[in-house]
Parts: C-alpha cells; structure tokens; sequence
DNA sequence: TTCCCGCCTTGATGCAGATCAACGCAGGTC
DNA sequence: GACCTGCGTTGATCTGCATCAAGGCGGGAA
C-alpha cells in the first residue's frame, strides 16, 4: 500500500516544430474553441513538453504556476495521505487539460504511465488568453461539468459498488472511451488496453491489487472477459458485464 | 439500505415579490457576478420556488430543463442504483448552483432536508444570459473547478478512509463551512448543525447508520466531541479530529 | 543462455465494517 | 394519558475484502 514517491521532474522544453496548427490533439482539447486565425496567439503561449513514463510531472501540494494540456500518452492522477494510501482519481489522456483549480496549488499530482508529449501554459497568461477568447471559457466550463458527471459517478462506485460491480464499471468505461486504438464495430471496443498496472486500477476503485487479480480471474472463469496478457483485456458478454456495472446481478 | 422513492415535486411557483437585487443568497452566489445595473435582467428570469422538507425537486435520469440556484435551506444531492443503494454526492446551500451538467438529463437527483427557497432559470434562456454577461460564466467555471476538487477529495475519502477518518473528515468539513449559524471565533465553529439524518451521512461516507452512530459515539467516549441532541455535535478536541481526518492516527 | 526484478496470481487467514436484531426515545395524534 | 412511528443507539454475529505469504511469469541485461 505504500508508494515510493517519485521525486518533481523537470521536463525538457522542446522548441514547438510544430506548433497548434497541426496539433493531432487539437480536435480534442479545448483549444479547437480558439479560431484557426487565432492559433499563432494559442501557439505562442505553449511550451511543448516531453515526460517519460513513470516521472511525475505534476506533484499534489505544489504551487500550481501552470495548466497543462495532454496532447500524447497518459497520465494517472492522483491524491495521497500522509501514510502512503493513495486515490487516482483520474487518468488523462490526449486533449486531457489539467490544472483547472483555483487554489493557488495543485490539488493533485499526476505521473506519466507512459511516455507523454504535454503542452504547459502559465496560469497568467492563460489568464489573459481565456480573457480575449470567450469560446475557449465556454469550452473549459463544459469540460468541467462534464468531469463533475464524471466524479460523482466514481462516488456512487466507491461509496456503494461492490469490488465485482466497480472492476465491471471500468472495464465498460475503458471499453467505450476513445483510449482504445482498435474499434471494431462502432463505440465499445471489444478489446481493452490497460496502459496502467493492476496496483493503478486498484488505486482507482478503491480495492487492493489482489482483489482487482482475484476478480479479473473470475470473471474470466465466468466467460465474461479474456485476459491475452496483462494490459489487455477481451470483453466477452459485454451485456453481462453493463449489468453488473449498473448494480443488477 | 433500500430508500423510499419520492415522487417528483412541481413546486409551485411563488411570484418574485423581492428581485435578485435584495437577495440574501446574492453576495453567496455565482449571481453576484453579474453588475447591480443589469440585474434586472436576471430577475426577469428567475422563477422562485419554495419546496418543502422531504420534497425531491430534481429526479436523476429526468431531461434537464433547469437550473437551479439555492437561496434558503439545504438539499441532499444523490445517486441511486436500482436496488435501492444511494450514494449522496454532496450537500447544497445557500449560494449553491445546481445543474450544471451539458446532458439533457440530470445526473442525480435533490432533495430538501430543511424548507427550501430555490430560484429556477430556464437553460436556454440562463445561456442566452451567459452569453452575455461572460463575468457569470467566469464565476461558474470557479465554482466548478472548486466543486472538482472537492470531488477528488471525497474519491479519496470514499475510497482510502477508514470509518473514523470518514467521521472525522465530514465533522471538520462541516465545521469550516459557512453552514452553521454560530461562529464564536473565526472560520471553526465549535457547534456542528446536522439538518441531515445519520442515514444521510451514512450514505455520503459511504458507510451505514450504524457505524456512523457507533463512531461518533466512540469520538464522544474519547472526549473528541459532544453529542448534545442527534442533530448538534460540539467539536471538543479539534487538532485532534484534523489529524485524525488526514489520515495520521 | 541465466539471472534478476517488477508485476501478477493464487492461497490461507484476519478483521473492519456490514448485517441482523432488539430496544430507547422524542414528537405527533387522538 | 396511551399509542404509534421514525430515528438513533447498542449488541451479537457474519462476511467481503484486506492482509499476509508464497510462487509464477515475462522482459531486459550481460
């Protein structure tokens, strides 16, 4: 249960080659509120960082100088206590924008599961950027409501679900997101990729890693999953595994 | 654990004998953003509604039609599972928005612990509003951030806390807030008003009546608070019960 | 190839908190 | 007054998941 506590990185600034313009995440991310003719401004403020997978690149408790924008890879994030019990709350992944809080330090900190392209914007001058474009306020709100939906939902998982529902409750979710790269047939993905390690997950749903085991094995038992390896998961009767996630047996 | 299921309210509809200019919520709310000269405008679309204790005034899974904006009383916030599990996701005030989801339906549902005042804005006609009075959306982006970490924290509560911790946390929290009407010296109030039932912090804390009736027992045994009535806890040993809801023993 | 090191799985046991059950008490009704 | 009803407390028992413990397995280094 306890976590070694990766030291603050330092990520290298990278020069933008490629600046919002052709950003890949952009269809994604708040930024595409900003008007094509104003994207050099957008561009002008960002500064293009790589993380490696395992750094932590936000640490909970620091001064919160800057947002930050995935545009690569994902990161866990998460909250600790004193003795080394940790929450995730979370895990962002391109067009993720981080840092949203008012409070002059981070609430959370977050740490690359793997290899992650980021972009950094200082609190002011985004400050400043979200004054003049209106549009991009607009956007940052609806993605805010829209992780509040999100929270609470974990609530009702953490507070009420049993370790069966809450193991079916993020496999559905992983399943419908768009983390997936392979999408057979329309929005749920019946193959799952898990970029974080099964300690993550059960960090996630408040469960020990041996429980998260122990419950993947079952449900596999029960024809309901396939487990190819480790960070992959086959769904089998994706019905059965919405019902159990919703709390129905 | 299984819950009565109240029907939905239609509260009636109170014409606005006092506008938004004289009202109390006002100075507690996202309304304050919006300048003493143009808020005639926001009057004219307010509708004020009274609901009574016990009444559900937002179904979960109903289309969402309206905002609300708490301006007297308290409600509880909550998420159901078909079984009858209810997760309470938070406590709303005077001062307090709700609805800020963009999904057409309510992701959970409100009900009034005290006699309520609520004002109601149509959804499109608050963002027809917000358009124009960017100063209010602002607003609404804080109070959302703020809401998020919040959320966070309570994932971690949920998730990593035991049921003294759990306690502990909820009896600080509600001590700090503006919620009580007494505050003998500064931000801490000694006196602890509960207006919710021990069902109701049981179902915040993600615990049951019982445990919840036996900690706070237990607290009081161990001088660390005062029980003088079940809705009223005296906070007798602070520092401790800070220390003990951030998880060091 | 072998060794090593993280990560994962599986089994045995323990315990915090849930469940089941009984009762107390205050406020409302008649 | 007597009765009822909803809420809270307390005790006895149970159980789902945590904890403790022991291997297994796969990928990287040399």
């Amino acid at each position: 249960m306890t976590h070694v506590r990766v030291r603050p990185v330092v990520a290298e600034a990278v020069r933008p080659a490629e600046p919002c313009a052709i950003c890949e995440a952009r269809p994604f991310s708040v930024c595409n509120a900003i008007d094509p003719r104003d994207i050099e401004r957008l561009a002008s403020l960002v500064v293009n960082l790589t993380v490696d997978a395992g750094r932590t690149f936000i640490e909970e408790g620091d001064p919160a100088e800057s947002f930050f924008n995935v545009t690569a890879g994902t990161a866990k994030l998460f909250k600790l206590l004193p003795d080394g019990r940790r929450q995730i709350t979370g895990f962002a992944s391109m067009g993720t924008f981080l840092g949203l809080a008012v409070s002059s330090i981070y609430a959370f900190g977050a740490e690359a599961l793997e290899p992650m392209r980021i972009c950094r914007f200082s609190r002011p001058k985004l400050r400043e950027l979200l004054d003049d474009f209106p549009a991009m306020e607009k956007r940052l709100l609806e993605v805010a409501s829209n992780e509040l939906v999100a929270a609470q939902e974990q609530m009702l998982l953490l507070g009420r679900k049993t370790a069966r529902e809450r193991l079916a409750s993020f496999l559905v979710a992983r399943a419908s997101c768009l983390c997936n790269s392979v999408h057979p047939c329309g929005r749920i993905a019946e193959k799952v990729m898990l970029p974080m390690t099964r300690s993550d997950i059960a960090d996630y749903l408040g469960l020990t890693i041996e429980t998260v085991s122990r419950t993947l094995t079952r449900f596999k038992s029960e024809h309901l999953i396939d487990i190819p390896s480790a960070s992959e998961i086959l769904i089998r009767d994706r019905s059965a595994l919405e019902s159990l996630a919703t709390g129905l047996h």
